[in-house]
RNA sequence: GGAGGGGUGGCCGAGUGGUUGAAGGCGACGGUCUUGAAAACCGUUGAAUGAAAGUUCCGCAGGUUCGAAUCCUGUCCCCUCCGCCA
């Protein structure tokens, strides 16, 4: 959510942000409810401040065995006009949140313009696409071939935008499962492994809810959500919790979770293979850190999450999401996105966003500079390191050979019994 | 799934309708004392909003009442016992 105070003193600087994203944003319904809301505010505290007052007497007078009867009549009709004034507040609360929680993250000042992801800029490129001396052949038919990727069983099974994963694949997504976050918790990140299913108010502190339900899968028999990151429960780890030692920051945290995505609205798109599947494992970083240092967290961030492929020598390039293409909640995001040499292109293999303090005030998590301090807002900052399922799509693409095989990276091979093919 | 108990400030823990945002203790912070520390003593010590006065918050949401941390209902979470189960 919008700081709102920031959104009432600087309204045009604010509405000149958004615009940035070139979507359009309902000011005015928030604005107008914001101003009901304020007066009607003020009113039920008004009254409030007398019926206390007169409260207090009654207990004086009931205390001296004094007559209260004339003022409790008089607390009655009170009383009343009160309830009719919190009904009304309420509601103006509930439409005021309603429209304030659909309102995304202002984009950062270092964001470039731009409407699409056409318009996004690439800040650097790693390594080399590969060149073959004879015809690549994509994911799917090298999955097929070597028995790892099974599809027509995992849709018999499931259904459409799934993948059955056997022998040495299952054994290489695990593999590589182990290798990110043995490289991440040997980089400081603590390694944590969080439910799968969480409430509709753990999604709304991350941003998913209330505007993208029709992207997520919902458990009948339960107000569960299955989580379409690990982002959700890690961030919301410190969900209402004020951190009282700053010396805790940055918290750097890294989860294994499977994800889940109703892809609603990307149909037709990447159809085939296990780019886009409703489920998919994942490696995610998460950070909270001190305002002040969120900049250079997401870039080291953003480094973190780059060494993996730099390990597993893929090539790929780090893209700076435009204003228009940003997600909500994100203020900055980082793309990258490795080379696949079967579509000639880099794809997006982990995004890294700040979220400045967007997250954290859905969430509510705070933190103080020290004992006395007041409670400040923490910024809040995640990335993939990386999608395992589109490192298993880049592995098996860049490292294939002309009979078909494909070579394991090196510093996967101790993961797998020194196995050095697939 | 059945039966019972419980959710109060950083922590422990009083509080069953009337100055209780909340006793007491612990912890923390500041001070006195001390060469320094400990002990002792004194003081301070939750959050949101507001310029302030003030208002709100005792898991959450409703209800009863002139008035609710205290009574009632629902709900969530925790604990104990039984059943079931990886």
């Amino acid at each position: 959510m919008l700081d709102l105070k920031l959104f009432r003193k600087e309204r045009e600087k604010v509405i000149k942000a958004l615009a940035r994203r070139h979507v359009d944003v309902d000011f005015n319904t928030l604005f107008a409810l914001e101003e009901r809301l304020r007066a009607e505010l003020s009113e039920l505290e008004k009254m409030r401040r007398e019926m206390n007052g007169a409260s207090a007497e009654i207990g004086r007078l009931v205390r001296e065995k004094k007559d209260a009867s004339y003022a409790k009549v008089a607390m009655k009709q009170l009383s009343t006009n009160i309830d009719v004034v919190e009904a009304s507040v309420k509601d103006f609360k509930a439409r005021f949140s309603e429209a304030a929680l659909v309102i995304p993250n202002i984009p950062d000042e270092s964001v470039p313009d731009g409407e699409s992801e056409a318009d996004n800029k690439v800040v650097r490129t790693w390594g080399e696409p590969p060149v073959f001396d004879f015809e690549p052949k994509t994911h799917v038919e090298l999955g097929e071939t070597l028995g790892i990727l099974d599809f027509k069983r995992a849709a018999k099974m499931s259904g459409a935008r799934f993948v059955l994963y056997r022998g040495t694949g299952a054994r290489l997504e695990r593999s590589l499962i182990s290798f990110m976050l043995n490289v991440h918790t040997a980089g400081g990140y603590e390694e944590v492994l969080p439910p799968f299913m969480v409430n509709r108010k753990s999604m709304t502190g991350t941003g998913q809810l209330p505007k993208f339900e029709e992207d997520l899968f919902k458990v009948e028999g339960g107000d569960y959500y299955l989580i379409p990151t690990a982002e959700v429960p890690i961030t919301n780890i410190y969900a209402d919790e004020i951190i009282d030692d700053v010396q805790k920051l940055p918290v750097r945290m890294c989860a294994y979770t499977p994800c889940f995505r109703r892809e609603a609205g990307s149909y037709g798109k990447d159809t085939a293979g296990i780019i886009r599947q409703h489920q998919f494992n994942k490696v995610e970083l998460v950070k909270l850190a001190k305002p002040e240092d969120s900049t250079a967290e997401l870039e080291s961030l953003t480094a973190d999450a780059e060494s993996i492929l730099q390990k597993l020598d893929l090539p790929y390039r780090v893209v700076e999401l435009c204003a228009g293409d940003l997600g909500f909640a994100a203020a900055k995001t980082y793309d990258i996105e490795v080379w696949i040499p079967s579509q000639k292109k880099y794809r997006e293999i982990s995004s890294c966003s700040s979220f400045t303090d967007f997250q954290a005030r859905r969430a509510g998590i705070r933190f103080k500079r020290d004992k006395k301090a007041k409670p400040e807002l923490v910024h809040t900052l995640n990335g993939s390191g990386l999608a395992i399922g589109r490192t298993v799509v880049a592995i098996l693409e860049n490292f294939q050979r002309a009979d078909g095989s494909v070579s394991i990276p090196e510093p996967l091979r101790r993961y797998m019994n020194d196995r050095e093919f697939l």
